[in-house]
Formats: structure tokens, sequence, C-alpha cells
DNA sequence: TGCGTCATTGACAACGTTGTCCGGCGGGAA
DNA sequence: TTCCCGCCGGACAACGTTGTCAATGACGCA
């Protein structure tokens, strides 16, 4: 590789003058900085990063553990804003990816500290509590669609309860008074979450909350599984039946479209319907578009970075607002 | 920060011993070594890898230009084959980001260089020729999902012309005669080899191409735009209707469902339908399930990582099948 | 007892870069 | 003409690590 050494031999100076060209040192004269500056183009010479920090004792770099972030859809958006933010600083970010096992997340770990960066990102693909490896206490860092109780870091969540509530809102804005809910997992936090702020909804419009208008469309219930069909099912048959849904995801949501064809029900038309997450590939293409509330990914990435790098010492859990994406499905055409 | 000679001083040997240790060299002590390693723990040393690099010249890290790879949905995945072949082999990957123009690009590229990369990877979201910088000549180099025809460098990209092939075959040996074509923007590779696919199967069968059977379903065409619901009304006008349709993308697949509820037909009933791309987020989730050709997203990135620990001087262009996932949209039930 | 061998440890240089310090040179003023 | 100052370039050290070589001591064998 070439070094400094065989640029300053080529332009005929020390090497010393050389590094002053590539620090924009001023104290050059200009025709020396030029003749330099043509060796390093013709050698096309590049200043060794590793020397440079050893030098300088900074790395430049900031670690970005990704749990499934960036293969799982859109989530790599959150990365997409850390990367902006991080650059707009001058640092680059090492984004490793790690499969959900302890000895993954070490190796992960332990290769970004003996590469020395100058703080950690820990981002999760869904919203959930994680546990915070202790060698994460020696750097500054940030949690990402993730927070933990026990060790006190700065984490930047969705507001899945305000999202729950103006999912729900929109439909009561509509006179809906019936409205059931497709719940995700209750194992997962954002499903707590979106619950309760559904019901903050029905009791600010007064409505008292029917336990039976919440079904589970995933996971485990009662003996065995459960299915979104199935839920859709059930809340049909109710009496009386619920004129609107809230869905726990837009996957949900695109079963639900199919479902209720079975029933002669049009979304749009007979009832109607709001979600979450604002899938790019689902929530456009159904038919009429899918209202619902999109997650703010790319906010929570940059928020994060943007704490890095302002010394404020809050620890707390911040909860960045979901964008409510209006559509067709949430208005009943006739 | 604690080096090595912090070490050497609370374990009262020589900062090579320490050395020694760390290495797993033999002719070291027993009670030596342990000691050492009491003073490694209480201190909680790391070795520099900056200082490693510069004294072995050799980073260990391949460079991943990620071209949004990382935010479209499921093209992650190449990054995570990339990342396990990488870790087979000891090296880590640090992925860069680029967004679609030319500064970043460079500047992603002088990063990465600088860090003395071994190697380097570009990788694009979905299949297109691109420009090679030429800075990548200067380092060993593989193009994932995307192709030069200027530069020769080994490429992995998926067999679009195979699948398109496999698509239509499938519907014909359903027995469908007369088959529709809701085609990509033709100026994506894609769009024109899964046509060629679909043309040779047609041929094979011994089945005249008709042209009014193949159309966009987006970008321009003629005067304007074109959308996929008009593509299903002009398959749907055309005299003989076919009775299958193979759809050029996922996302195709899905509005055509919607469409053609309109002309009160169902998918698996009244027509067929195959398509492209396997997006977990839609093709299960329509109902019935959508048959499609997944792409080897996972395949290519750990195909081109292998190929870059191989010495191999084969610079072609490698064609990875892709998976035939037959649900139910694809047979006719009655 | 003396010498060779082996096991263990330590001294030193070098990787490429930049900060500090110093020396030399040219120009302006007394 | 001489002295001083400012400007420019060079020598050197240091960052943390590892490969090479040497030094030290113990031990076995003649």
């Amino acid at each position: 590789m070439v070094s400094i050494k065989d640029v300053a031999k080529h332009a005929g100076t020390s090497f010393k003058t050389v590094s002053r060209v590539v620090n924009n040192d001023p104290g050059v004269r200009e025709e020396t900085r030029l003749r330099v500056q043509q060796s390093i183009e013709a050698l096309n010479y590049r200043p060794n990063s590793a020397a440079r920090m050893m030098r300088n004792q900074k790395s430049g770099v900031i670690g970005f553990i990704s749990d499934e972030v960036v293969t799982q859809p859109y989530a790599g958006d959150i990365l997409l804003g850390a990367q902006q933010v991080a650059s707009e600083h001058d640092k680059i970010l090492m984004v490793v990816n790690i499969e959900h096992n302890r000895r993954h997340q070490q190796q992960a770990l332990d290769m970004l500290l003996e590469r020395r960066v100058e703080a950690l990102v820990l981002a999760s693909y869904f919203h959930r509590e994680v546990e915070v490896p202790p060698e994460m206490q020696g750097v500054p860092s940030v949690l990402v669609n993730c927070f933990s109780t026990v060790e006190k870091l700065p984490s930047f969540v969705p507001d899945d309860e305000q999202a729950g509530f103006d999912a729900t809102r929109l439909l009561l804005e509509q006179g809906h008074r019936c409205i059931g809910l497709i719940s995700l997992d209750p194992r997962i936090e954002a499903a707590r979450l979106r619950l309760a702020g559904y019901q903050r909804a029905l009791q600010q419009a007064e409505i008292a909350f029917d336990p039976r208008l919440v079904v589970q469309g995933e996971g485990r219930a009662g003996q065995g599984t459960c299915s979104t069909p199935e839920a859709v099912d059930s809340l049909m048959a109710l009496e009386p039946r619920p004129t609107a849904i809230v869905c726990g995801k837009d996957e949900f949501a695109m079963q639900v479209y199919f479902q209720l064809l079975r029933f002669g029900l049009r979304v749009g038309h007979d009832i109607a319907l709001t979600s979450f997450d604002n899938q790019r590939l689902i929530a456009p293409n159904l038919s009429p578009g899918l209202t619902t509330m999109a997650l703010p990914h790319l906010a929570m990435g940059r928020a994060a970075l943007g704490h890095l790098f302002k010394p404020k010492a809050d620890n707390s859990i911040r909860r960045l607002p979901f964008s409510v994406i209006e559509r067709e499905s949430h208005l009943l055409k006739s």
C-alpha cells in the first residue's frame, strides 16, 4: 500500500509536508501544495485510517447493533435515519446484524469495542424490552425501538398508546360506536399499549368498554392458537355487529379485507377499518387504500443519534408519534 | 483506554508476555498465563484493533456498499447471506447505505478504502445495470443483484428468464392456453428477462405469442402512465378472455386480486395467478395464497462472498435460480 | 563439573500518521 | 551590513501491537 512517505518521495519533500497538505494545514507554499497534491493523485494515495486512529485516539465510528432491523421490511429506516445524522457529524456507522442469540451478540459487541467505537446504538425491529449487555455501560449508548427497565439508558420508541388512541378516534369521528379491535399477541409491548389507547379513546367518547370486541389475531389464546380470519369470524358473530375494526397491524388488515368478503362485506362500504404500520407493500395496494398509522422509524433513528451528540443526561424513554396516513378504508361510501 | 502495557504493569510482566497470552502463544508458563488473564479481566482490557491492523497490514474488513438494500423489504437478505459467509471466514462487513447520488457514493468508497477494506461488495436492491466506480478495480470486488457491461466483475443476479419460464409453465401445466402477462416497467432488467421466459414457455408449449396478452402494470406506455388496474381491465376486455395471468411482481398480483373482484372474478376459482418476489408481507396473506417465485436474495449474498474467498478468475455473470413457492393461486377450484 | 538444550521471558523495531520542536532561510528595519 | 522576525520544512516521538531475536535460568547428559 502506498504510504505518506511514498508520496513525499514522489513529490520531493519530507513526509511531514505531505501530512500538512493532507490535513489542510496553512504554512505550505502554494507551489509545494500543488506538487504534493499532484503526487497524491498520481499515486492514488489514501491516508491509512488505522494509523490516524491510533495517533488521534479516536475512531470516528459508532456501532449499530441491529436486531434484524436490516432484514425486516422498513425497520431499515431506523438505520437510514441514524446514518443520516451520523454522517452530519462526520461519524460513520458500523452496522452489525445479530441473530437472536447471546453468543452472536457478544461477538458483535467485542468486535465493536475492539474497534473503539465512540458510541453504541442497539436497535430492535419491533418494540420490545431488551437485556442490555453490561459492556454498553462503558460507552455512550442509546436504545432504538426497544427499552430496558433495569439499565437506565436513553430509549427512543414509538408512541403506541397514542397511535392506538388515534386509530380509534378516526373511527369514532366517523360516527362509529361499536368498534372491534383485532389485537397483536399480548406478549408484545405494542399490543398492550395500542389496546390502552383504544380504551382511552372509547372512554373519552363515553362508550363503555366491551371486552368481547377485542379479539386476538395471532398467538395463543385459550386452548390453542388463533388467527386473523377466526378473529373476524368471532367479531362478525357479535350482536350488534361492529361497524368498524381497528386492526393490530397491516397484515391483519389485509387478511380482514379477504375474510370480510366471505360475509359479503366490503371495506369502505359496509365496514370501516384502520390499522398500524403503513407497510408500503400492503397499505396502498389494498382497495380501498388502508388508513393506517405509520411507525416513526426514520425519526427514531435520527432522534437517537441526535441524542448522542447532545450532552443531555436525560435517560428517560422518549415516545415518538406515529403519522396518521389517511387513505379511504376508515370512510364509508355508499 | 487501557492498553497492553497497563495489563503488563498490573500482572507484573513485560507487555510482550501479555501479547503472547492474548494471541494464545504456547510458551507461556501456565501460572503466568493465568495471572495475565486475571489482569485482563480485572482491567477489562481489549486489544486495539487499529494497532493490530497497522502491525498486520490487514483490516479484516469487507466493504458492503448497499444501494438501498437495507431499506427495501427483504433485499436485506442479501446482506444477511453476505454477513454469514464473511463471519465464517473471520471477516467483518462494513455496511454503508448509499442514496442514489454520485457524491454520497464517492464518500462511502473513500471511507472504505481509507479503512483498507480487503474486498468490496456492491449490492443493489433491484436487478439492474450499474456504473462501477473505477476505485473498485483496485480491490477484489463483486456485484450482487446488479451487473456491468463495461467493467468485468463477477456478478450474482437472479435468473429472471428462468423464473419467467417457470411462472408461466406452472399455469400451462394446469391446462391454461390463454395466459396474460402484466409486466414491469420495461426499462427494468427483470421486465425484459421475465417476458423472455414467458415467451419461451409458450413456445415450448407450441402456443403462438399474442402481444395483446402482454400489458404493462406500471411506468409509461403510449401517451401517459399505466397502472395495474388498467392492465387488468384491458386483459379482461380481450376475446377470448385469458384464464390465467402472470403478474410481474407481488404488488401487481395484490392489486389484481382486487380489480378482478370488480369483474366478479375470484382468483383460484375463476382465474389463476402466478407472480414474482414472494414478498412475505403479501403472498401468504392473500386469499387464496399467492403462488410466486421467490428471489434468491440470501443465496446471492452467500454466493458473492463465497466467490471472494475462492480464487476463481471467472468474472462472468452467475444467474441464481428463484424458488417456486406454490400456494393456491395457480390452481382452480370449483 | 561443564556444556548443550529447552522453556520462558524481555528488548527492540516497525507499521503510518500527526503534534511538537527546532533549524534554516529570506526579507525588512536600524 | 547586521540583526531580528516570520515563514517554511524537517527530525523526532508517540499511539498499541506483534515478529524477531536475544537473554536468562533450569535441566539433562557426558
